[in-house]
Order: C-alpha cells, then structure tokens, then sequence
DNA sequence: AAGTTGGTCAACCGCATGCGA
DNA sequence: ATCGCATGCGGTTGACCAACT
C-alpha cells in the first residue's frame, strides 16, 4: 500500500493558473483566510490540488510580494546567507522582505550558482575561515539530532575548513606590489608608512594599498577568505597609473598565496600582481589595522548550539 | 523564416516535519 | 508511543521566450 496522495488528482487541473482561477483563489482566501488548503480547492470552486493552491498563493497571490528584480543589495544578503545555511531557502526568504523561496531558489540557481562555481574552480584550495562557534553549527544535523565531523561539512562546503585566528592582534603590513607584473623584493621587507591608514609605499613604484574598512570591521564569525580579497580595494598615485581614469581596482584571488590586481575601467594597459607571503597569515591581510574585538562571544550563545538559526542570521547580517 | 539552443521561472512532486487524537 | 493528517520544504520538471544559427 503506499502513501495517500495529498488530494484526489482525477479530474484536477495542472499547470499554468489562469486568471479566472487566480481570481477565484485571491477572492476566497481574502474573505475566509490561509490554511485549510485541503478543502479550499472544493470550497473555493477550484479544480486544483490543495497544494497548488497554497503555493500558488505563496508565491504569487500574496499582497505583501515584491515585485521586481531582485537588488544588488538583497544579492548580497542570498551569498551571505547561503554561504552560512546553503540551501535553506525559506530560512534565507525570511529574511528578504517580500521575496520567496522558489524565486530565492530560481534565483540562485540561474544566476549566483554558476557565478559562483566559476569563481570557486579558480580557487578550489582557498580555504574557508571558520570559527569554533560557526563550525559549531554547521556541524548540526537538520532536525537537531548528532552532530557531523568537520570532513562531512569540508565535503558539504568543498572547501577546507580553518580555524578563526585570533583578531585582537595588532597587525603588521607585509605584501608586495609591482607594476611590471613581475613580483620583486620579499613581502615582509616592506614597511609600514601609516599602519592606522593601512598604506605604504612599495618598491618600483609609489603605489598605496587601501584596504576596505568595511570588510575589515565586519563583526563575521566566518570571514571567506576569497570574498575578503576581492572586496579589497587597490588605490594607487595617478603618475603611477598612467593613463587610467579610475585609480581604484578589484582583486581576485589567483591561488592561496597570490592575488592578481586588473585595473578596470579605462584602464588598459598596466596591469599589477602582489603577493602575500603567507596565504593564512592574517597579518598579511590586515594591512596595518588595529582588528576590533570581536564583539560577538562564541562560547555563550552558539557554541552549546542552543540557537535558533533566526538568531545566528539576526547577528550574520548586522 | 524556420529550427535550435539556452536561460528563466512557475509549478509539480515526494519527502520531512509538526501536531493533535 | 504511535498513527494519520496537514503543511512546509527543496529538488526537479517543463513551458515559455529570446538569442542565435
């Protein structure tokens, strides 16, 4: 014997929902509310599954839907989310404002996913950083029960997982720049200008590094490394640019210990390459800063792994 | 102009989960 | 503790459309 069906499926209807029947479902669950989706359908006239009726209303009816392409700014909020829950679509719609699952799932799946495993084929040894309250959590079986070895959630992530280091230190510039694309000098021989400006100059040429503030003071229990490098912003002298219009630039992450700096925009012509000397040593990246405290404390709140996971995303996304 | 291909998105399906009896 | 029902969730499918050949 198997499994009742949800609905009895003779004679119902399937597939694109006209607007006759749009109405018919709009009007019946204004006037007598959600739920009951096993009778609507007979109570509303409809010839559809219970089923299809909720979800044509979930995600199409509702009044409170927006409309729209979805924002750089709601993108953003998909990697981040994704990045920490993966697939939890509905955990992750919850947290977008008018928007839902399925289109969230569409979403990602004819947009970010490809982007994104682009992106990872070029750098699958770059590790993800992970602290032990996060690791803590991906390690949580859906449903709460037992606990996954960090090589299941490695494989999950298909990426090495490592451990957060410690924040608190004062950090050191090293790293190189070189305008010819050819590396010179060592990494830790340069030195630090203005460690609170994160800046210094570098031989061969007068060029600056500005690291981006706000990536460098994000409160993130999980700081991808790859995510962290590309947001890192270059800025360099005009007379060291030359004929570039724009004297800012994206890094992308070449390999662990290597990142390759192409000017965009006008800029055609010069292209630059710096090395870090130790592709997981913070400091390289620190570029001088003072970290901030981590404000967040692991071991109260997450590590037990007595949260919700609406609080784990509250404090991702603050 | 007709056929093909690839991307997007609405909708379906099966399984999981929660809850009351 | 178990069962059955209702609902929710995520993977998958297929219709549609635009771009390309």
């Amino acid at each position: 014997m198997g499994r009742r069906p949800c609905c009895e499926k003779v004679g119902l209807k399937k597939g694109r929902w006209t607007t006759e029947e749009d109405d018919r479902l709009k009007k019946y669950i204004l006037a007598n509310g959600e739920g009951s989706w096993r009778s609507l359908p007979k109570n509303a006239g409809l010839l559809r599954c219970g089923k299809s009726c909720r979800l044509r209303w979930i995600n199409y009816l509702r009044s409170d839907l927006k409309r729209g392409n979805i924002t750089p700014q709601e993108e953003d909020v998909i990697i981040k989310l994704h990045a920490s829950l993966g697939n939890r679509w509905s955990l992750i719609a919850s947290h977008l404002t008018g928007r839902t699952d399925n289109e969230i799932k569409n979403y990602w799946n004819s947009h970010l996913s490809r982007q994104i495993q682009t992106f990872r084929r070029r750098n699958d040894d770059v590790p993800v950083i992970v602290d032990e309250a996060k690791l803590s959590l991906l390690q949580r079986r859906k449903g709460g029960r037992g606990r996954r070895s960090k090589a299941e959630v490695e494989a999950e992530v298909g990426r090495k997982i490592l451990p957060m280091p410690d924040l608190e230190r004062e950090s050191s510039v090293c790293g190189a720049v070189d305008d010819t694309t050819e590396e010179r000098g060592s990494p830790n021989e340069e030195t630090v200008d203005d460690p609170a400006e994160g800046r210094h100059d570098v031989g061969g040429g007068s060029v600056s590094l500005d690291f981006n503030e706000d990536v460098f003071e994000e409160d993130d229990m999980s700081l991808d490394l790859s995510e962290l490098l590309t947001n890192v912003e270059v800025e360099w002298n005009d007379d060291a640019a030359g004929t570039c219009e724009s004297n800012t630039a994206t890094v992308a992450v070449v390999d662990a210990g290597t990142a390759e700096m192409e000017l965009g925009g006008e800029c055609s012509s010069v292209s630059s390459s710096f090395s870090l000397d130790s592709p997981w040593n913070w400091e390289s990246f620190a570029g001088g800063h003072e970290w901030d405290a981590v404000e967040f404390d692991a071991g109260d709140d997450f590590a037990g792994g007595a949260a919700e996971p609406d609080a784990v995303i509250s404090w991702l996304l603050s």
